[in-house]
DNA sequence: CACCCGAGGTTTTACGTATAACTTCCAGGT
DNA sequence: ACCTGGAAGTTATACGTAAAACCTCGGGTG
């Protein structure tokens, strides 16, 4: 256990720029926040600031967040840092937290095992509300003990807690795959399916199942994999080494693992999209950096970031957040072509 | 500007828990900052204990950063969220932050245009100190004017400011890359450089200069690219359409870039690593999410982060930072090999 | 018996800020 | 001559916590 002591000098406080500039403190908090009109003249005003200038002076966060009841900070937790999807959701809520004079705090909920920490252990700013995706489930528990608004991103509307949630419309997005892959004469499919035990995928997998029921022909069968590239190699390499019938469509649940899949297709030496097709989901960069590009579900990433810190504001202002969910739409690329066998077989 | 009332009742405070356990409130400071041994009883402080877990009572941070004066807290400024580099610099550091009851916050430099914002408006937690990535310039001097220690990730050692700095052996990861190419027979290369301003690319382009001059036949050309896939594909395959003998190699200053420009060569119906090599940097996910994996070079991203943390904590308990660089390693993967006219042509 | 001492607390203070409430001064109206 | 009222400040207070300094009481000691 360290003991920070400051090294330098102590940094000046409210107090030493109003004796610097021959005011009260008073004077000092009207002038440097604004609200000395009418208040102060316009003399004394610059002496003040210019006195902090040269002082160097920066208020004291804690004090003012103490004095003032609230931080005007909201968490944003997120299941893993380098997911872009979540990074695009960071831009879209620090641009709404900007317009408010809100700042956005990350906790990267840490991936998988090792001791679930306390998010506040880790971001111990003092915060006003968290904004929390689903896929965070294992730091859930910490936050909802915590009392502070919480709004959930893209998850199962029948969980209790969340003051206000943001969802995507992942299920129609499964059916725009599914419709696609099926108008191409694809009845054999095969799920890649993320291992994660969250909302989010276990949508996926309805709405997939959903859309091929009742096709005449159609058949599916579901492989779990981790959310990364070897992972998904390994699960799909082995599912197409099955004896019978060889699915043409892989339907993965995210690009990671579609590039997974298209790796394993390349080792067992079938061409993406002439002998099997493959998708993806999100639209990651990874997704027009393999060869050949992934056909994907774009999700509005910066939409839901914007809609969660709106929502969050709008649960601190007491007011009620508007519901609703968000639109996605199917990306084609040159993932996905027709089964080998002809349309329709 | 919203007006951010809490809407529930107010949170308990240490002297709400203080009245149910009936003490006074300097009791309950003690029993829960687990001070209280041999000054209070072990029966009076049950009772407290009990009294906070029934209230649900969370001490209020801002308080208590009041009244410590400081925040167990550290700014880590990335240059973008996505970037995996840095998130494992943030593992690392949030793994040695922990040992010493410290939190990491994160602040994602925005990245390229737009707005230069205050890092502190986002991330408005009081902070102990900042440690930032060289490659956040633009942020570097709303930090610089904060006052608070600085450590400086991979930086230019001659730069003014920063507290202490850690750094990465890029020169000698760029050593290795062209050590192997030109053992492989290389000696026209394509020099695929980041147009980021920042020192970790001016060593790459330094080192890799180096290490060519005085090799006899050696030859290289440098075109800069944004940093992404579509930018390094784009400079790519403008730079091996251009007359003249077509370089063998392409050294990329990332692996982003790299797989860029693996895409040109498949345009350009160049295969690789047959027709061309191509190099990356940094090992990322990418690498081999790609095919043919690439060879780049791995950088101990975790160490970065714990010694940049380190470094923070013995500046601010006023200690020295311990100086040294850390050592990188090529990783030989698929994309590299002898180039087509056989080795030493 | 007077004294000290330690256990088990309590009272008080300070951290730096924002702001409500108060003061002072002076010009203008009646 | 007296009151009104605004301009230009100042004084005082509260936010919730940590911890230094102080109190009180009963038992052991010289």
């Amino acid at each position: 256990m360290t003991s920070p002591a400051p090294p330098g000098p102590p940094r000046p406080t409210s107090r030493d720029v109003a004796r610097a500039a021959g005011v009260s403190q008073a004077t000092v908090s009207l002038v440097l926040g604004d609200k000395w009109r009418g208040r102060v003249s316009e003399s004394t005003a610059g002496r003040v600031r210019d006195a902090a200038r040269d002082l160097g002076y920066r208020p004291n966060l804690a004090a003012r967040n103490l004095r003032l009841g609230h931080t005007r900070t909201a968490l944003l937790v997120v299941p893993a840092l380098t997911n872009e999807f979540f990074a695009r959701v960071y831009t879209g809520a620090a641009a709404v937290a900007a317009e408010h004079g809100f700042g956005v705090v990350l906790y990267p909920s840490p991936d998988g095992t090792g001791p679930a920490r306390d998010p506040f252990a880790s971001a111990r700013a003092a915060l006003d509300g968290v904004i929390a995706s689903s896929m965070a489930a294992d730091a859930l528990g910490a936050l909802r003990g915590a009392g502070l608004p919480l709004v959930m991103l893209d998850s199962d509307p029948a969980a209790p807690g969340p003051a206000a949630m943001v969802n995507l419309d992942i299920a129609d997005g499964m059916r725009q795959v599914a419709a696609h892959l099926l108008a191409l004469g694809h009845r054999r499919f095969l799920h890649l399916a993320s291992a994660v035990d969250s909302w989010t995928f276990a949508v996926r997998a309805r709405a997939l199942h959903d859309a091929l029921r009742g096709v005449p022909g159609a058949h599916i069968r579901t492989v779990p994999a981790a959310l990364d590239v070897r992972a998904g190699r390994e699960a799909a390499e082995h599912a197409l080494a099955l004896p019978g019938p060889r699915p043409t469509a892989i339907v993965c649940d995210d690009d990671i693992l579609a590039a997974g899949a298209c790796k394993a297709a390349r080792r067992l030496g079938l061409r993406v999209p002439d002998d099997l097709s493959v998708t993806g989901f999100d639209d990651l960069a990874l997704a027009t950096a393999v060869e050949p590009e992934l056909t994907t579900v774009r999700l509005p990433a910066e939409q839901v970031g914007e809609r969660g810190m709106s929502a969050l504001l709008a649960v601190l202002e007491g007011r009620q957040a508007e519901p609703g969910s968000l639109p996605v739409h199917l990306v084609v690329r040159g993932s996905s072509a027709p089964p080998p066998a002809g349309p329709t077989a």
